[in-house]
DNA sequence: GTCTATACCCAGATAGAC
DNA sequence: GTCTATCTGGGTATAGAC
């Protein structure tokens, strides 16, 4: 059967182009200005090719958001063979953040575009459960007809439960700092799942208002960063007290922006869109 | 010349009502789907009409921005009553995290949108000051023409101010605490206005992620904002050491969403519009 | 000041020829 | 499998009659 694998390779091979041509749209313009005529226009191909790929345009939004979560969890996994758990978090967190600002639209799209591509990567499983459905209905056809047809796409499927490893690696670092005692006091006292949440809502409100207001941090983003996890983590209290465990409290050394800029230009804001018909 | 006066009575009433359908629209269905078209349904005007008032959809979205951003600063003054500074600063990140649950497609817009709107609450004013203009083009012509021919209208001019204004109120308190040296080390060693930065990102990244992703609090709102308050104020060090400041730590006596609903229905996401044309 | 009518743009999605 | 052509529906903004 070499003939059908064929057939498959190069229907793989489209879908990956037009996954590739979506992606630097979103990178470019911002997720807004991803369209199906767009995305044909890049790959020369008519629109309705793509949907022999994909069944809309929110299919392939949730395969970018996919790509995403995957792309954020690896830059946590080489994190995780940071010995002392302080480290290791501050690490994850100064990760987080530098994925964010380094990836702007990217970011945008799995964490602060639509609530059910955000919530495509947290299956729940972490702590206590919701009540109050708030997902809506924005597309409940995640995947109907084709796009499924073959089996081993890159990051098509359990992307649920990329959110919620990388919120776990969080929860364990967390708590191997609890149960050796450096924690603060209030921090301590509450569940874990609360605190790595609460954390990681401080770490993408660092983000978020980055991404959103122009003149947010007038302080440098990582010394946001650090006076954060410092805030969380308490100071190290292992001899030269009061000091803070980060070197950039008033670092003026420093770039005020991270890396400068990296993969993605600067949040292109507006374009709007319009809604679908039937 | 009553004549005159009657004509710009008339004027501001129908500038009035417009802005109201406009919220009314944003409020319901989200900022994405507010459009001139809609607006000017919602009266039973031509959409014609709304162009004497306001130059442009833009235009309009500033305006609301602006009534947003007083709206919140009202929810601040009263509180500013409060003697202590850490039950002044707790009640103010509770009543902000509160403003954004209860009017969750307002504070969607105005921290969460637009760079261009988020920004015009902040005049820059505090802190250091930026490098790299982000704010980019979209629509710079703020106020041009008409729309500004009436002087006194509600919410039309300085908006600049009162974001500034809000985050003068949390920098104040947190001086006060400081000075009485009662913020937690990592805390106390930085700027003022970084430490008021980083505390608002904190309180931010919890609203925005409860506005954005589904399944995110699976601790009660009201628990994830006692202890990142607490993580940041620091437990009480007045005698009884340990406990939590906040009383709901594990509190599931109230309930999950704070107000359960009360302005704003749940945020209705997508809905996406085009760009327009010259 | 307000309207009708319209120019012009963009979109998602599908039918049916090849 | 791919395309052309088209349907349907949205949008901003303006010209010109009343």
């Amino acid at each position: 059967m070499g003939i059908a694998e064929r057939k498959n390779r190069q229907k793989q091979a489209l879908r990956e182009r037009i996954l590739d041509a979506a992606r630097r749209i979103v990178v470019r313009e911002g997720f807004a200005a991803l369209s199906m005529r767009k995305i044909a226009d890049a790959i020369e191909y008519s629109p309705a090719t793509l949907y022999l790929h994909f069944a809309s345009r929110d299919d392939i939004a949730r395969a970018l958001c996919a790509e995403g979560y995957a792309q954020l969890l690896a830059t946590f996994v080489p994190l995780m063979q940071i010995a002392d758990p302080a480290e290791r978090l501050k690490a994850l967190g100064r990760a987080y953040v530098a994925f964010g600002v380094e990836h702007p639209e990217t970011y945008r799209l799995i964490f602060m575009e639509d609530p059910s591509y955000t919530g495509a990567a947290l299956g729940g499983a972490v702590g206590v459960g919701k009540d109050e459905g708030n997902a809506g209905e924005p597309s409940a056809n995640t995947r109907r007809g084709h796009s499924t047809t073959a089996p081993g796409n890159a990051a098509g499927e359990a992307s649920e439960d990329l959110g919620d490893a990388a919120l776990q690696i969080m929860i364990d670092a967390l708590d191997e700092l609890r149960t050796a005692g450096r924690l603060p006091a209030p921090v301590a006292s509450v569940e874990p799942a609360v605190r790595a949440e609460a954390l990681w809502a401080s770490l993408h409100g660092i983000v978020a208002l980055y991404l959103t207001c122009p003149v947010f941090p007038s302080a440098p983003l990582d010394t946001l960063v650090g006076v954060t996890l410092d805030a969380w983590l308490g100071a190290p209290q292992t001899a030269r007290a009061g000091g803070s465990a980060n070197a950039a409290v008033r670092g003026e050394k420093r770039p005020k922006r991270l890396p400068a800029s990296s993969t993605d230009p600067p949040p292109r804001p507006p374009a709007r869109r319009k809604a679908a018909g039937p």
